[in-house]
DNA sequence: TATTGTTATACTCTATAACTATA
DNA sequence: TATAGTTATAGAGTATAACAATA
């Protein structure tokens, strides 16, 4: 089964006619996961495009938004992105005018995040827009399939930790 | 642990003191794919690492070994790479002496692809190495867990098409 | 005209080292 | 010295337009 090629001058191209054998690669749940996390990503990337978010800004403007006050270290730690890369990121959100920057006096090497009424609105329009597209990519699941779906990769997730 | 300092004034700093909320981030289904994608992407890389193998040429050359002859496009197709980024994944397999490009003669456009002995060799040493990783990340799911996942993801991942 | 592989390019996400200013 | 934010930089994945050779 492995080689096809039997003679150069009959059939050199048996892949070509032949449905492509992935078996070897659907074995690794991993490979799913990074499909399906192609799709959604660029589904949502997408979806969120005219509201001028991407999918990093969009998560840091959520956790701003719940949490007013977070410092750019503590958003780091829990969206788990290096410091550097967040700094571009705020620097985004404060020019739209979504996220201000503002010092802390008992410290003043760090600073407060705070979500402006722009940036309340337009997350939430955001979050509109992503359940929308998590109920057009997930119509095929129930609910209860979700809530597993969800545990589960909470539990890989957690794994690192150990 | 994290803070210390009870009051500024009042409190400007209530998130500092309190856990963050996530609940506005977890309710959508995509954040826990993203971080088990991204948990499971930093796992692989590192030990495939020392194989020489990146998770996209890993990808490409299981493929090739399973569909000798396989051109490229079809290879891009499964694999959902675009044709462009194709190119520098088989120079990178090429030039490790693992896969060969081979003139198709029934149509010189094409390429068909063949593993090398060394390609196949390194590939199940990957697998390997992969079943190990997925071994050790998915240890807290059961057999049927991982197996309802998978259809799940597929499910997901299907939808896109349609 | 359409397709295969290619080049060039660009954007996003991720990752690390080193700097500054505060603590 | 340690930490918060920053700068600079590099690697990897992804995406599109345009080209040459071939169909």
């Amino acid at each position: 089964m492995q080689d096809g090629r039997a003679a150069n001058t009959t059939n050199t191209t048996i892949a070509a006619k032949c449905k492509v054998k992935d078996e070897g690669l659907r074995q690794f749940l991993g490979y799913h996961i990074k499909r399906a996390y192609n799709v959604l990503r660029s589904d949502l990337t997408k979806s969120l495009e005219p509201l001028g978010l991407r999918i990093t800004t969009y998560s840091s403007l959520i956790l701003i938004v719940d949490n007013p006050g977070i410092r750019q270290s503590q958003l780091a730690t829990n969206l788990d992105i290096e410091r550097p890369n967040l700094v571009v990121i705020l620097d985004e959100l404060e020019q739209r005018g979504w996220v201000n920057r503002e010092r802390v006096e008992s410290d003043r090497r760090a600073y407060a995040l705070f979500a402006t009424l722009s940036g309340r609105q337009v997350c939430e329009t955001a979050i509109g827009i992503d359940r929308a597209h998590e109920t057009r990519l997930f119509s095929g699941l129930k609910h209860a399939e979700i809530k597993s779906l969800t545990a589960m990769l909470n539990k890989i997730e957690r794994h690192m930790g150990e």
